[in-house]
DNA sequence: TATGAATGAGAGTTCATTCAT
DNA sequence: TATGAATGAACTCTCATTCAT
């Protein structure tokens, strides 16, 4: 959104302004990911945002655009986050134990903010067209590291067609998101709770039996 | 949805003042159901949702303390519903059919807004004592009438002990409140998708694999 | 204050209309009595009053055109009450007893509503030409109660001119008032405190001083 | 809410910011001094008071923290002019003129807001700490005042117990007071009839007959 | 006469946002 | 870039009042 670069005298200072801007950025959105998590989209005021991150509310305009503006950031970092990080190493361990290893990556994902976000995205989206394709953005995103995960598993499910595979995949988020919710929710889920979501859907057997019905 | 007409002088029959009464709060109480998924608790004004159910806003507090105590009753509401309807009848069906049957029927447990309600009242819950306890009794009651059809099934998984039993219960509470969730989003989520999540977990074989490890 | 007595239906001794009404008159007015001295005017609620009456807050309309009604008849019923009270037998004291005499009777004067009324009455004067009327029949009432009284003095006071003999009433009043109203505000002013700008007004020296100045 | 300056650029223009805060909050007082005398407390509403001062009503909310706190300083406020402003030099004339002076002096001080701000600070002080602790400084404040004027007699009074002076000073608070009531209520009370209610209370001779009895 | 559901104006307050500094 | 005073729209909630029962 707002790139400036207003690059016109680029003497030593203005590295160092840039460096300042990004960190002011980082805090900020570190504080909103508290706030939203905390008291919800709504419910997080700017004030108590920058006042988390240590700024005063003009820091705020002075890096974003608006409020919409700082959610969409928040959530492109957050996918970018969430797409850079190392995937687990499933192929090394035998086929009965990809699920678990799988659950506990699964599980290791927190806060599970990005399900929160996408639902104010969803709320906005018709208002904003740029929220629009960050809603899109972040769900592709969750749900293309998914896939890449389940195309890791190197046999069976990864010749699945492409129909087929998309199932699985949704299938998995679904699984995964919902024990998320459930957990932000107070109910006690652990992680073999995940591994019985899992292991059907990653099941070659069980995927026959789908693929046949 | 739904909207009866404003007829205050009904055809026949006479209202006495308790009936008025309910209908007054069920035309509110759905009127809020629809806002709320539109644009989510903090988003939705009293005032559009009295003025959805052909009230004025003070026809709202006339009928409920505040919006929390709006938010409570129809959670309470949400949870009787489903707690009321028929279940369906898959003890007459084959056993490889009644995934598909218990995925249908959760697809049709439309709006699922209880989740959304549910994330609310967690959000609220430290202030008031009676939004705890209410989304306490959403969640058991959805957990709890799951468990029930689950126990419909009549052989194997309703002997599993209570433990791995409530494991199972939570996974299918899991995948269907995340595949709802995609939906809400936005993604073409199908009843095969949750058929996938389901028959693995109700599936015998996977049960004991699950069990086994 | 709670008269109670639920018995709507008499048992016994059956009410004709008209007593009935001037009850629940009688017990609003009480409850009012009550409330703003509490609340205050604004503060206290039509709900607030008639709760403590026992009534519904229908009933306030079915006994009184509307708040400022309320108001108005409270004040005249103040007065009343005020004017047809006995005095204190001042003339069988020496005179220098009078004061205290005086003055243990104004402090029983409780509680010392009537200016708060007043208060509330000048602020609406101007939208309420009852109002009007009803503020200065407050203010005559009270003045003219202490007029008679001074007048009882039998001597020295009596006789003074009038436009001095109301100097001295309003400056009685304005003693006693300003006296009630500390009170009303929570300092322990007791009755010597009230003899000690009595004494001084109504003392016949003092009077001669004054008047030579 | 008390952020000193950052006090970075603390050289050239920068009190310009503090200054214009100290004026809109001079102006939002003033204004809700007229306001209250006007319509009283309840009566009057922020809309009102920002709108006379010449701001939005957010202005107000950057001030102060909310109504109530507007009350208290302007209480404070009130107390404190009181106590800065000038006595009349009494001791160069006679004693018989005193009483006289001090009542010009004392009718001078318009409008009699104090006691319509310490009603108002009575009823809202079992809810806010705050509130008691500025009625009691708001009445100590004038009392006190008053208490230092009998000082300055130089003869008498100023001699007298603590307890009867003590009630001296009640007396004369309570006297002038209500004299100001009277008038907010548009009884013509004039400097004649403070006097009256002075003079017995500062008079040596009544002082001792009130001493003696 | 008394009830109480419903009305709707208006209150206090919050907060995203602007802009002079 | 960052500050924070000021704006004003929008919100929740209160309450005097009406009216069908």
């Amino acid at each position: 959104m707002s790139q400036t670069d207003t690059g016109k005298h680029d003497v030593g200072a203005r590295r160092t302004r840039a460096e300042q801007r990004e960190v002011t950025r980082r805090r900020i959105l570190d504080a909103a990911t508290d706030a939203f998590t905390e008291h919800g989209f709504d419910g997080a005021s700017i004030d108590d945002i920058t006042a988390r991150a240590g700024f005063s509310r003009g820091a705020f305009y002075s890096n974003f655009d608006d409020k919409t503006d700082l959610l969409v950031q928040l959530a492109h970092r957050r996918v970018d986050a969430f797409a850079e990080q190392e995937l687990p190493d499933v192929l090394e361990l035998p086929l009965e134990e990809r699920p678990r290893a799988v659950a506990a990556w699964l599980v290791r994902q927190e806060p599970p903010i990005e399900m929160l976000l996408a639902v104010e995205l969803a709320r906005l989206r018709d208002e904003d067209d740029e929220v629009e394709a960050s809603l899109t953005h972040l769900l592709d995103g969750l749900i293309g590291a998914v896939d890449h995960l389940v195309g890791l598993q190197g046999s069976g499910l990864a010749q699945l067609p492409a129909a087929e595979r998309r199932e699985r995949v949704l299938a998995l988020v679904a699984g995964v998101t919902g024990a998320n919710l459930l957990r932000h929710l107070g109910v006690d889920v652990g992680p073999r709770t995940i591994e019985l979501v899992l292991s059907g859907i990653l099941d070659q057997d069980a995927a026959d039996r789908g693929a046949g019905s």
